[in-house]
DNA sequence: CTGAAAGCGCTTACAG
DNA sequence: CTGAAAGCGCTTACAG
């Protein structure tokens, strides 16, 4: 690898014109500037982004800190996060948590030292602290998909009018006796849907049937565990609500199993749809959240977080996105 | 956040005693190293990983560039790589394609800049050259998945055994008229793929029946659109073999359109098989694919590699791994 | 319009 | 056992 002094050398200037020419941040005569242009051709130059990293104390890089992407909706949040960065110029880092708050601590730490300009995270919810920490401290944070903490910029899908709007849709469809599986009630995602769905039911006067499962582990077992669980203590369930489309395919083996028909004796819905819904046999219906368009937007206002971190304090943002209804064959 | 420098005033020692306490690269006495340890403490001082990086010559990061990894073995890969990264203290940067080429070649061109130690890539197959010349710089890179190159590194797995073996089985299951699903057979892994599958049919007899798709876009209309092809090129088709789960999951939906059942009439296998198989309303049976595993061992060989840079130079290493039938409702 | 110098925060020979 | 100095490859005031 050659470096500016290479270049410097080899054009007859100093490093300094160098690094003006190449960064236009002066004047630089023409005919140096060309000379400087054909010395970086021939030496097919390129800057250290280290030296300048260190340097502006910026390395163009943000991280997106996340459960899992494996076959979740973070796959398509991660993907318009690096998208939406590559397009303003910066780099993408990737930790996996695995949702355990052990290791994403460990992955918060290495990161704040530093390495990464701002940080887009889906959190365990168990290192709050911390994250205001390294928001002190001067990094950036945006939460995607789970807020837990009011004083961190969010990105988010309105989980609460997902539950509520729900509930009418099958109500509508002639649904009487409907389960909701859901995730810790003691979090704030998972509470707003409850929340969505409780106040639905009141309203039509039916009574609540849910089954909360504590540990994020596999949404696939939660839905097909969980669907067990709602029909023991309701064998009259016309209706199913699960939290994300895999969540929805347990549900969906679990009755097939049974051998309840689906949509004639038992409907089900997702609550996070993303595009498996209509790859499956039976098409799942769902409320179809944007996670493209919500990493993309994550990445931009953190972005512009970082860029602004000098002249003035960003305000915190809390966006919030709405999911549309998709009908499928599940209801 | 705090540096060396400050940590030195505090614990009135020079910066070098202090790098030297921390990185242990030296002895140090044991009374100075607790004043350091305590200034540390107090300053909850972090090393700037940056500066480390310039200095070093390295970053402790890799990059891995895939098509995607919504919904695709490159997810699993992808966390298995940044698994093993983490463990040998080294962060993961993420690049996705889309499978264009020219996004692949932006992100290429900016990472030789020394952004990164090393690059994982599941390749396009249309800058070659450039990984050439990428690692003839001195950056070591790993093929996963894809081996377009010869003297590239590559993790990949066995294709041609994959589809041989598919067919033998499904020949065992009765079937004799048996369509093959693939990309384009220019391109090595492909082929593959076709080798294993026309050898087998060979054997036996048998007629080829195959549809091939050009370009790598979207696997579940492959399998969609390639199950209306074979149809239609042989209607007594009774197995389709599908290149990977998402693919396989079109066949299926292809075949209950047309009011075909499998695997009575008709029989499903994945020459590609990652968790989604048996989450599936029909579960699909598959060769798994260790993806999990195979992104591990990418990550440790990559690193191994680019910790060796200096002494020795490395030989290039082509790994194999085995995929493993998994019989499930589709055969 | 361009050069010489300082410095970003580290590590590592070189002395002693 | 520890300090002083050089240097990784850049950028950016400061002169002229």
């Amino acid at each position: 690898m050659s470096t500016l002094r290479d270049v410097a050398r080899l054009a007859h200037v100093d490093i300094s014109t160098v690094s003006r020419a190449l960064n236009n941040t002066s004047y630089v005569h023409p005919d140096t500037k060309a000379r400087i242009y054909e010395a970086v051709k021939q030496l097919s130059y390129q800057p250290n982004l280290i030296a300048q990293g260190l340097r502006q104390g910026r390395l163009h890089l943000i991280a997106v800190i996340v459960p899992n992407i494996h076959m979740t909706i973070f796959a398509e949040i991660a993907q318009g996060i690096e998208k939406q960065a590559r397009l303003m110029d910066y780099e993408t880092l990737f930790c996996d948590t695995e949702d355990n708050p052990a290791i994403e601590k460990e992955s918060l730490e290495r990161l704040r030292s530093g390495l990464v300009d701002g940080i887009i995270i889906a959190a365990t919810g168990y290192n709050t602290r911390l994250l205001l920490d390294i928001q002190a401290s001067g990094i950036p944070i945006i939460q995607v998909v789970r807020n837990f903490e009011k004083s961190l910029n969010s990105v988010i899908a309105d989980y609460f009018s997902c539950a509520y709007d729900s509930i009418k849709y099958l109500y509508k469809k002639g649904c009487r006796h409907m389960g909701l599986i859901v995730g810790d009630l003691e979090i704030e995602p998972f509470q707003q849907r409850y929340r969505g769905y409780h106040k639905a039911l009141k309203e039509y006067k039916l009574s609540v049937n849910v089954t909360e499962h504590k540990k994020n582990s596999n949404a696939f077992e939660e839905g097909y565990i969980g669907t067990n669980t709602l029909l023991e203590q309701d064998p009259k369930l016309d209706a199913i609500i699960a939290e994300v489309d895999t969540e929805g395919m347990g549900v969906i083996r679990a009755l097939k199993e049974r051998k309840l028909a689906f949509p004639e004796q038992i409907k089900v819905i997702s609550l996070t749809g993303y595009s498996i819904g209509n790859m499956l046999e039976t098409s799942l219906t769902s409320m179809e959240m944007p996670g493209d368009e919500m990493g993309k937007s994550a990445a931009r206002i953190l972005i512009e977080n970082v860029e602004e971190k000098d002249n003035k304090k960003a305000h915190i943002q809390h966006i919030v996105f709405n999911s549309t209804l998709v009908e499928r064959e599940t209801t």
